[in-house]
DNA sequence: GCGCTTTGGTTAAACGTTTAAGCAATCAAT
DNA sequence: ATTGATTGCTTAAACGTTTAACCAAAGCGC
């Protein structure tokens, strides 16, 4: 093969500078700029393929950028664009499926477009979520997305995200009052479909078992059941509906209290799947049948609730759209230059699993 | 209350840059200089509690910074001093109880250092992992903590980062010739834990569902399974080691294979939790009786093996020490100004959960 | 061969910190 | 009074990119 005089030369430079790569740090835009005798700004528009600059040079760069094994220093672009192209994301936990699901939808969307996501879990503590805040701030992230902690009443660190101009994006747990963009299922009519399945099963005294009432989505839950409760006529008892923080021991607790009643339920409905759980051990134990003696109903569709016996009905929440759209808000507001949020809900319908848990009494 | 003249030029001087701010970005270290008539070096050094600057100043500093609603900026420093205190993890998925309780480990030790972890998953593909590992290169992380794919056997990319000079630990799946930091479980030992426990129970017929045995953790398990069986002096059947992607659908498969033995075996040890489940749901459907039948054992500690009918005995990862020690690995490196990196193999006892899956017979 | 556009770059400043080096003022000791 | 150390800062460069502004050379129309 026969080289050009151009080619060896640059050959030699190149060679040249890999020795003096070899064992010193990574390679930068100068490096190639140095290899080919042109400026760093050059090389730097060469690679973002800016119209100025001619075929051949970009060819060049290209080809430099490869042999030397340059990756782009993000930190400098970011800093200079004042974009760190990160993404915040906070939950409660990663280890339910609902969480995990949303937070990987986030992830796909968001890397396509060049973003990367930085998953913060706050373990339902108020002061955690304070703390996760704080560092994704300090880490410059372009945005927020988080599912609020069950604790969190004080809105004092959401309005300081806000404030600063970042965009926030609330999905499942959030809060009307911060004015921000938000993605949910529908609660209320989930808790609506509930109560109209059970009583087309045949359950006349249906109890709820629900989640904190200050939590929004747990409130509309409780005014659902309340609502279609009274819509179908059915009891409407004081001590049938009980709240919990729906953890699977308290859910044990709170279908003990359900079960010592004078006048006991014949279906329960349990705001969230862990809890649900909690239930149903304890009527498997004591053997109340389920569902002819008890039907029981959950909130979430975590895979278990489809490998215990027997399997619980429960209501899929649809978390891989709620993370497409929750990404895709992000992006909306990234796009824009002026950063105007306001209360934008996104409310999408959930859907009905129907298990063995509650299913059709002869 | 009264002013000193100083305090209230302050005051002016501080008001003045609170409106100029106002609807402009955030506050910077030059913001505080200014205001303060220092230089922003000063202030810099007063953030840091440098002995060089006076206490009178510092205090000034930080009521100023206070009152701006300074953040430092992370990427800034992040640049100038070359590290970005970011840590790339890189998990399989993040939905298995194992992986979720070890980032979350991870993040609490890195945290109070300092460092903030980027969670990707790579779903246990070979080409999603190595875009994880590109993202992270590209954000600069000053460390990566991995556990490989199922599919990964090629280690170009891994040798990428170690070639670049970034701390590597992996843990759970890992490679020996890498070279690098590695934390795990004795998976041999694990496996001679289950047979002596099933043969305790009575079994004379164990079968294996194993996972691939490229995977090393996976082949350690098969040898330590051979291995027992051998001291026991057990019937060693090819037909009783079968090799699976360990998904629960794939434990079903597996687990009917078994059943349609001609000489079926009285206990089978699962590689994987999920692998188990799917292998109970089989049992239960076709009747056969746990642990009476047929023994049941998984292997990861998932909390749903204390959530089905039967409860699954498993083999629990102490994944909080793990993730612990991962984070801590890294932070020696981290510490040291010249990275060198050995094969530096921590390994931990398991411990074997007993459950009704093969609770003793009578 | 004059102005005018286009091409293909270059220069220099900027992003917000950190830090080595420098320097003036004060103080301590001789 | 002189030297030397200490205190408390300042100056300026650097980290690796990006980008606005500028400019030289070539091409073009007439």
């Amino acid at each position: 093969m026969i080289y050009s005089t151009k080619a060896i030369y640059l050959l030699k430079r190149l060679s040249k500078y890999i020795i003096k790569l070899g064992n010193k740090k990574k390679a930068t835009i100068k490096d190639i700029a140095n290899v080919l005798n042109i400026s760093p700004a050059a090389v730097s528009k060469a690679l973002h393929d800016d119209s100025r600059i001619s075929e051949k040079t970009k060819k060049a760069v290209r080809q430099v950028a490869k042999n030397l094994n340059y990756q782009p220093n993000h930190l400098a672009s970011a800093l200079r664009k004042g974009k760190s192209h990160l993404v915040g994301v906070i939950v409660p936990r990663t280890n339910s499926n609902f969480f995990s699901s949303v937070i990987q939808n986030i992830e796909e969307v968001l890397n396509k477009e060049g973003y990367n996501i930085i998953i913060t879990q706050s373990n339902e503590s108020y002061k955690k979520e304070c703390n996760n805040i704080d560092t994704l701030l300090f880490t410059q992230v372009d945005g927020i997305i988080a599912s609020m902690a069950n604790e969190t009443v004080d809105l004092d660190y959401y309005e300081k995200v806000k404030s600063k101009g970042i965009p926030l994006i609330l999905f499942d747990r959030g809060e009307n009052d911060l004015n921000v963009d938000y993605i949910g299922i529908n609660d209320y009519d989930s808790s609506h479909m509930i109560v109209e399945h059970l009583v087309n099963q045949g359950c006349k005294r249906i109890a709820h078992i629900g989640g904190f009432k200050h939590t929004r989505i747990y409130n509309n839950r409780i005014r659902g059941y309340v609502d279609a409760i009274k819509k179908h006529n059915l009891p409407l008892d004081n001590e049938l509906i009980i709240e919990s923080s729906l953890t699977t021991e308290d859910g044990r607790l709170k279908m003990q209290q359900l079960l010592d009643l004078n006048n006991r339920p014949d279906a329960v409905y349990v705001a969230g799947d862990y809890a649900a759980l909690g239930a149903l051990q304890v009527l498997n134990e004591q053997n109340v049948k389920i569902p002819e003696d008890m039907a029981l109903v959950g909130f979430g569709d975590e895979p278990f609730t489809g490998m215990v016996t027997p399997t619980i009905s429960s209501i899929n929440q649809h978390s891989a759209e709620i993370g497409q759209r929750a990404a895709h808000t992000f992006l909306e507001h990234a796009k824009k230059s002026v950063i105007t949020q306001s209360l934008n809900k996104q409310i999408l319908d959930a859907e009905l699993v129907v298990r063995a848990s509650s299913a059709i009494k002869k």
